[in-house]
Parts: structure tokens; sequence; C-alpha cells
DNA sequence: TATACATTGATAGTAATACTATTATTTTTG
DNA sequence: CAAAAATAATAGTATTACTATCAATGTATA
């Protein structure tokens, strides 16, 4: 990413933590070190007391950041879709053919992360890697429908129905367009995973064989 | 379900359980109130102690049958595709023509389940809303290489193995087939799951509309 | 410069979970 | 009926996911 928008905060429904982490220095190294411990060690292993003494603080300093890993994940989950959804605008707001904006959605949505150096303490690549293991965590769970009264998952609902609307746009007939869209999105995640640890359960040679799975899926489906 | 194969039983991975639980009464009773259990609080909030009370028996005589919960559950996940690959076959078996095939596969991998008398043991409706639920919860852990090396997830493998020769045999020139099949069979599980918790993020009406679809989905893509 | 106040750190403690170990009791089977 | 197998009961352990309390440090302002 270049470095049009630096001065550009991802702002993340204040519910999900107790301190803004993205206001004070140990929060943005909460931020970035639980990033790279979660994605190293995974997200059931993961604890604020291994936090702590990564980052030289003390379990108890992160807890008035974070009421508890769960919201963590969920945050750092939000974080990450605010991002894409960032980036699907950036690069599909001036593209004014439909069947173009789709076909430039889906290489946001399916190809690999890179690094955007306009938010340093985020590791954009290790969080990628997070969501692609932990995919559905947040979700699957069964405060699912409590959680999303509260709005937890509002930016993951916003870029499903920006997709959704774009899909909608480009083939009008369509009456799939959320469905479609949600399918695309966790699809592909689910691919990356099945890739790095089932890849008997997938054709996944590379990231562009991946996006064109899902671009002759998506363009199959609205031709007709 | 018809009472076609009474006598049938379903065979599971030995590695997954201590003592089998379809070799003994109480083994059956923790099946069937396990999964009335998980399917009722969830996986998180299902322990053995709980399990042990609600079959008049102990947490201590569970063990000797699992040796923890996150096996049980991949045992259960395990009951239920190798169950799916029956029915699939048995729907499919005699449909010569590779369109019909396809279409009858759909069928059983997208509409709901209903009970099968063969299995007095095993209610399949609760079950299935446990693969719903918590659907990718026995991938999700950084074991899942090991355990994929144990052969835990064989069935579930074999299953969409199956259903991706299908799309082979009905669109020979497809080269995604595996992709194909493992979206189909696990996104149709997470369509399930988002009507049920979060469906502004689905078009699901009813089942019949999902399996629709899913129809469409793969039988645009094999048109070509 | 003193003081208030917010932030962080250190320590201790708790309830629940996911087990293991041991022994007692019941049931099955030869 | 005796031996073996299965099950039940009880106790105990390590870890986790916190909460509570208090001390130390830094920072802002009167």
């Amino acid at each position: 990413m270049t470095e049009l928008l630096q001065s550009l905060q991802i702002v993340i429904n204040s519910q999900l933590y107790v301190k803004d982490p993205q206001s004070s220095d140990l929060g943005k190294r909460i931020l970035s070190e639980g990033i790279r411990l979660i994605s190293d060690v995974g997200f059931e292993r993961f604890t604020f007391k291994k936090l702590g003494e990564k980052i030289g603080s003390n379990e108890s300093s992160i807890y008035r950041y974070f009421e508890n890993k769960h919201k963590f994940l969920i945050y750092l989950n939000s974080w990450y879709w605010v991002w894409l959804e960032y980036r699907l605008v950036l690069s599909t707001n001036s593209v004014s053919d439909p069947r173009e904006k789709v076909n430039a959605a889906l290489d946001v949505l399916t190809l690999p992360v890179e690094a955007d150096a306009a938010f340093a303490h985020i590791d954009e690549v290790s969080l990628n890697k997070i969501v692609i293991n932990e995919h559905l965590k947040p979700f699957l769970t069964s405060e699912v429908e409590a959680e999303n009264r509260q709005g937890y998952f509002e930016v993951y609902k916003r870029l499903v129905g920006r997709f959704a609307q774009m899909i909608r746009e480009c083939c009008p007939g369509y009456s799939n367009a959320l469905s479609l869209a949600s399918t695309v999105i966790s699809g592909s995640l689910h691919q990356y995973f099945l890739n790095a640890h089932l890849p008997s359960l997938t054709d996944f040679k590379n990231p562009g064989s991946n996006t064109e799975f899902f671009k002759d899926l998506v363009f199959s489906s609205l031709k007709q």
C-alpha cells in the first residue's frame, strides 16, 4: 500500500475494548505483539499472561485494555475487516463498469495480503494468517446472537453487504447476492486454510489459481 | 430413511475413542445424550461432568470411552460424515447420467437432515445442528496437521473426494473439482449457520432456496 | 514545586475446567 | 460361584481466565 492515507485511523466498535489500544504506546504493543503471538501459537494457546511476558508488561495491564481474549480476537478480526473494506473501496471506487468492479473486488477479497505501511503497529500479513486460521471462531460461540446485537460484527456485515451490492449492480436479476458474497468471502479464507493444513481437500496451487477459481465461480453464476 | 440397511454399523477410526461407544449400553447413552447436550448448550459449555449427571453416570466413566471432549466432537463429526457418505452413495449409485448424479448429490449435501430410524441411538437432526454450529471446530486447532496424520479426518476427505469425482465425471474439463466440492459442502453448512444466527448475511429463505443457490452455483460453473 | 490523578506493574487469590489416580462397588461371564 | 470386567465415587492436580488490591511511576496542572 502507498502512503496515500497516512492519517487514516481504523475505528473499531468501542464495546470491544475497555481502553482504546490505539490510544497509547502500551496499547499498540498489545496489538502488534498480540498479533504475532496468536499467529505463532494459535488462539487456543494464547493467553494474556504470555502476552504480558512478551511485551515486558503485566497480565493485569492487558486486562485494562481488553475484557477477555475472545473480545481481543473479535477486535483483531474487526480491524482486519475494516481494513479490507477500505482497500475494497479504494480499488473499486473509480471503476465504473460493474463487471470490472466485481472483478477488482475479487482481487482484494481473494488475493494474499501485503503489508500496509500506513498502519505501523499492525502486521497485516500475520493478521491475515490469524483470520485464516481462526476464521469463524468469533462467530462459532453460543453468544453469537447476543454479540451480534451488540454490533460486534457490524463491519463484517458491511463488507459482505458492500460486495453483495456490487454483485447486484453487475447482474440485477441475480437473487442470491448476499449468499454468494458471504460464500466467496468465507470460502476463500477456507481454501487458504485447507491449502495450509489439509491440501488434499483443495485444488489450490497458488493464490492466483484460487482467485481464478472464485472469479470463475462468480462470473459463471452471473452470466445467465 | 427406510429400514433398508438395519444391520449396518457406522465404523469410526478407533483412534478417536478409548473404548468403542457403540459397543455398550453406557456408550450409546454417552452418544445420544452427548449429542443432545452439545446441541443444547453448545460445545464450549459442554463438559463430561455435566454429561455424567445427565446420564446418571460419572465423569470418570466417560473418560473410559473418550480421551477428551475434542476427540468426542471429532467422533461425532466423523459419524455424521460417514452417514452422509452412505446416504450420498445410496441416492446416487443407481443414477447413471452424470449431471443427474451431481444433482442428487447436491440434494443430500444441502437439504436438511431427517431422522434415520436405522440408528436408534443417534438423533441425526441434533447431530446436524451440532455440525452446523460447530463446523470447522474440529479443524481450527493448532493440532490439525498432527490429527490429520492420525487419520481423524479421513471420512470427511473421502466425502469431499467422492463428490469431487462426480463433478469431474459431469464435466471432465473442469479443473477445480476439489475446491468446488469443499466450498459447497462447508459453504452450505455455513449458510445454515448464518440463517440461524446472522440472517442479514444470507439470502437463505428456506432449505429449498439454499439448495437452489448451490445447484445454480455448481451447474453454472460446469456449464462452460 | 507540590499534589492530584491516571497509568502501569506486581502479587495474591478464586472459581471453573479438564483432566488423572485410586479405590469401591456392581455387573457380566465362564 | 469366582474371577474379571465395567462402572461409580471420591479426591486431587495443573492450568486457565480472570478479579482484587496495592505499590510505583509518570504527567498535568494549580
